[in-house]
DNA sequence: CGCTCGTTTGAAAGAGGTCAAACTTGGTGG
DNA sequence: CCACCAAGTTTGACCTCTTTCAAACGAGCG
């Protein structure tokens, strides 16, 4: 199948919107942000050695991060940031970024400046604001790891295309045809698995009428089934609901 | 080898110090917390159901959290907290828990209550702590799960078995021989292997000489051949430091 | 003393990784 | 405009690790 005629949209679309009931503390967040700018496909936002000095609200592209590896091994992706998402969360009250972040497509952001955390969290409402969403963003970082953890790959990749769909929903676009800019390989560090299996598992779920992929665009034809094999686990094969 | 010597005096050991340097934010929340109160073993702390209504402080013991699955399905157990972890913090700002919280053996704990967090955090003072045991925990959490993802079975638990060591010397006690209340089966849960695997690797470091294990009472006999087994992983087989 | 539950050990099967080769695509230069 | 090259992707064969199924073992408890 060739690429369906609304990946061409996609590719031009290039709001901003954050209309997901989910990140409503973001958006006062971003009230507090300096202005945009703009930073360039894969290039370095964060560098191992940057020390903290604020958080990173995404407005489009498309960013990662990484663990520092040796020479010659393959890198592992800890992150994938959308529009919407908040780098440095993990590192509020440390000295450094966790890991280095790079942008994968050409991203837009602004930057929440934390000089020092006492001065600027000085009003309550703000502190609030941010132990929100500190504490939502422990609960789901650690249900999306148990998911990867504890399941087989297949359903890894199907929960990362749901996962994938359902933010670009949020963000106003379809949930059923969008563009992922990462390559296979990155998916792959992202899910722990080689990027041979990433490759064998969507040709399956092609054959299975699944989806349709053509390089960086995803067309998901069956969203249910999809679903029950993110669902599936290696302890309850006979799965019901 | 014979149960050495000192467990019987880690048996009796009903000390609750907190010298970590680590939990010096702890140690405060401590002041702030309710009067101790005892849980004996196997028994509910937090159900499923149990609305979020402060953090639990554990001062003794050991306890497990789980995810709710299905009847026949083996449980997930997502945390074990020792003397000096703090219970909840995935709920702050949630309705509810994130799964149901058990003793495995007898435990002291004192509650935090947060009637409404808002009420309860108006000294700046408590927010800034919040946010530093928050943040830490994000990031603490998310680098354990990446281990355990990304390494074969043999790194996780000699991962897992390095950390034990770690907290209980934080405590106070010996790093190299101590009791884990909980059992293979509740050990391959957490670590997200078969308990036939937990054995195996047990038994294989137990002929290698790294340690001595009999049921719950655990003794390191080589301490940095461990370390350089937990190190070592999947994409990197000839590991230099 | 015998029962039960947790643990250990063995054998077989399956899932995923590694290695290697063929193929596709996008970019470059003639 | 076309040929070529490099990088990413797909596919196949093989191998290793882990799980699963099954049975034996051992300790604690009535």
């Amino acid at each position: 199948m060739d690429t369906p005629y609304i990946f061409s949209k996609l590719k031009n679309k290039k709001t901003e919107i954050f209309t997901s009931t989910k990140i409503n503390e973001i958006k006062s967040l971003r009230d507090l942000s300096q202005p945009l700018f703009t930073l360039r496909k894969k290039t370095l936002l964060i560098t191992e050695r940057d020390k903290f000095n604020g958080l990173y609200l995404v407005h489009s592209g498309l960013l990662k991060q990484s663990h520092i590896r040796k020479p010659g091994e393959s890198e592992i992706i800890t992150h994938f940031f959308l529009p919407g998402d908040i780098i440095g969360l993990d590192s509020i009250c440390e000295h450094h970024y966790c890991g280095p972040v790079t942008s994968i497509e050409t991203s837009s952001l602004s930057l929440i400046k934390f000089r020092n955390i006492d001065e600027y969290l000085i009003a309550q409402e703000n502190h609030n604001k941010l132990l929100r969403v500190l504490s939502r963003s422990i609960r789901t970082e650690h249900a999306r790891l148990w998911r990867t953890l504890s399941q087989p790959s297949d359903a890894r990749l199907a929960y990362f295309l749901i996962t994938m769909s359902n933010k670009f929903s949020e963000l106003g676009y379809s949930p059923n045809a969008f563009r992922l800019a990462m390559s296979r390989q990155e998916i792959a560090n992202y899910l722990c698995m080689a990027s041979e299996t990433v490759s064998r598992i969507i040709s399956r779920f092609e054959n299975e009428g699944l989806l349709s992929a053509n390089r960086h665009d995803y067309f998901i034809l069956d969203p249910i089934g999809l679903a029950t094999i993110a669902k599936k686990n290696r302890s309850s094969p006979n799965f019901s609901g």
